[in-house]
DNA sequence: TACAATGCTGACCAGATTAGTCGGGAATTC
DNA sequence: GAATTCCCGACTAATCTGGTCAGCATTGTA
């Protein structure tokens, strides 16, 4: 397992913050309520993504969270990095580690990096508007009655 | 991080047996000190190993484990299910899950199933017989003037 | 038949990570 | 100044990882 809860209610939380851009800050309870994450810890996960540049946060009554830039430009790979830290499948094998640095005894790290490198290229494909879009059109596909 | 070194371990293991295939029974030991795995850990991988059919091993003096089957019918795939269990980046994935077994609030579910796809046939196609013949290979390129 | 080599098994353990909870403080609006 | 909201750090229980260890089972050889 490789996406913990974090990842998974990290990345829920900015589809929500996206289908909701626009409307003004978005409560934290909210994002819970509708994706059935438990508030509290919703809390921690929401201000490591303000750290890394993601989400505003504005206080007091009327306040919540908003994306910090346009959807399009949010990427899977950044946010789950963010909150996941590397994405790695084994430690020998980095994002940030030199072509050449193989350690002898770990013959099949080109395995390893192969899958590596094929995850962060689609993971980074994927923005968090396409997220949303997808969600919505399903939504109405779903449910097509009330929509009329 | 999905593989732990449990699958690296293991698979190390699966290559040294494949290097020394056909001089008879390789010895846990031989395998710990060549391969730098502690040996009373790796006897616990290998016993994974065995009973999903990966290798046989024969007890008493003149004893220890070869590959049950060749080398080129042994993917990175199954072996790897076989020591982490299920690869999937996530718990609502599972290789056995319906088509359409969908958790409405997992709407990004389609991200995590088609990473998880794209690894699965990649490590499918990657036997033990590759990555010991690759490892040859680098092994003489590395110290040519011992093959001379 | 004894014994030495080897594998087999289950119990145990320390440390890290996950998935939270809780309580209180800080900012902001009304 | 009170209500609302976010912010932050401490705490916890359960699970996983990466082992270790003791003792038993099997088998070849003298």
């Amino acid at each position: 397992m490789m996406i913990s809860t974090k990842g998974d209610y990290g990345v829920r939380a900015l589809i929500d913050l996206a289908v909701h851009a626009g409307e003004g800050p978005v409560q934290r309870a909210d994002i819970a309520s509708r994706r059935q994450i438990p508030e509290s810890y919703l809390d921690h996960l929401l201000a490591q993504l303000r750290r890394d540049g993601f989400i505003r946060s504005t206080r007091g009554p009327g306040g919540g969270h908003q994306l910090a830039k346009a959807a399009e430009e949010i990427c899977l790979l950044h946010v789950l990095e963010s909150l996941e830290g590397s994405l790695a499948p084994i430690g020998c094998v980095h994002s940030d580690a030199a072509e050449d640095e193989h350690d002898p005894l770990c013959g099949q790290q080109w395995v390893w990096r192969e899958l590596y490198d094929g995850m962060r290229e689609r993971l980074g494909e994927i923005s968090v508007a396409e997220l949303a879009e997808r969600e919505q059109e399903r939504a109405q596909t779903a449910a097509p009655s009330y929509n009329i």
